[in-house]
DNA sequence: TTTTATTTTTAGTTTTGTCTAAATTTAATT
DNA sequence: AATTAAATTTAGACAAAACTAAAAATAAAA
């Protein structure tokens, strides 16, 4: 598999997670900041390949096959962000676009000692869920904070997105993942939440509590 | 610079190391086990690109920028094998090929947060020196085995030859980096070596003697 | 110094992955 | 149901990096 291929493949995943009736050409296009012909060009390729069942004009869905590879390319994407924060020490926000191109390194021995080496993690610095080494992914039991009931105490575990805007408004308010979060009040107008956060009072958006993972 | 460009400049860098006159056309596609037409395409692309001067039936040798880049994959290359080594436990053996794809992941900083992770290290697995950050290579003092006076002691420092064969051969010895070796007594018809490494007596050939370095 | 052998380059293809522009199919509106 | 709009596919082209086969340049041998 070429990394183009795996690209690809992986964005399949992704957008199957919400659509899991078949999946636009014009929504991998968007995905890979490329054109629907060449979608279109590489959905045959993979149709080839067994990697993906396609019809013209009726989108895709991954085999067996591609579904494994998906979680084998996300797995080692996520093990890298953990190894970037971890260890060497990067924040959050800076990880994902290295880790776009460590996943595509071959060796499945390097990817199962890395995983060892860290501990076996189950999530990734964005609280996602990391794929073991048969492509079993532990659910992680979540909701998120803009539909949570007032007055109840949560943990956040994850972030729903993770540009890095999103992030450094995180970390400039000190929420990690970890952080104890308690929903005070909403207002009925526009859902602002007035939350407490590891003790601090704070004033957030439905846009933010809309990205925020708690459990 | 693509994954392809880069081989090559960094096949360029150790072959000017032996030929620092200019490099061969057919030595780099023996290298790179392509053809010697290919090189030719691609010495004009990386002489386009300023990375290496080229004349027609002359050879290439590295520009500044070329040298400098190569000496930063090297870099990467090393890095990584000691990464791979010292901390996820692979063998000396197994290293090369999975470097071969990780020295070519782009982040600056990455590279610099692993140096610091490792100690900065000064020598990969097989004693080869690491370029620092600037692509200063701090030299090694080293001899081959071979050339080495009767009756001294050494230690070995590195390897000339990293080919599985040979690396597997120093482990069935029990001879890694680092072991004391004193050469006893050498045949003069075809100079083999009697040797003792680590206190234990073992009767090596020329062509091992010629394929370890030691200080 | 010719002749022969080796090395290197050129010319012309191929594959992969991309693009634009045009055609086609499906979905949404009148 | 007919028309318009949006999504998707086809057709044709291009750049990167490889190849084969043939031509040209250099090196070695006679
Ligand atoms: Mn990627
Ligand atoms: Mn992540
Ligand atoms: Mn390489
Ligand atoms: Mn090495």
């Amino acid at each position: 598999m070429t990394i183009s291929e795996e690209n690809y493949i992986k964005v399949i995943y992704h957008l199957s997670l919400v659509s899991p009736k078949g999946v636009n050409t014009n929504a991998i296009a968007g995905m890979l900041d490329t054109k629907a012909s060449s979608v279109t060009d590489m959905m045959k390729k993979l149709s080839d390949k067994d990697l993906v069942t396609y019809q013209k004009y009726q989108g895709v869905t991954l085999t067996d096959k591609g579904l494994h590879s998906a979680k084998m390319i996300v797995r080692k994407h996520r093990l890298w962000e953990v190894f970037l924060v971890d260890k060497l020490g990067f924040s959050w926000d800076e990880v994902h676009e290295i880790a776009e191109e460590l996943e595509h390194i071959k060796s499945e021995q390097l990817i199962n000692k890395l995983d060892a080496f860290l501990g076996f993690p189950v999530a990734d610095p964005h609280g996602d869920p990391i794929p073991d080494a048969k492509g079993i992914i532990k659910k992680i039991e979540k909701q998120l904070l803009s539909e949570v009931e007032i007055n109840a105490s949560f943990h956040c575990v994850g972030v729903k997105d993770s540009s890095t805007d999103f992030l450094k408004y995180l970390d400039k308010q000190k929420i990690a993942l970890g952080s104890v979060v308690k929903v005070i009040d909403k207002e009925d107008f526009d859902d602002t939440l007035t939350v407490e956060i590891d003790g601090k009072r704070l004033t957030i958006s439905n846009k933010i509590a809309n990205n925020l993972y708690v459990q």
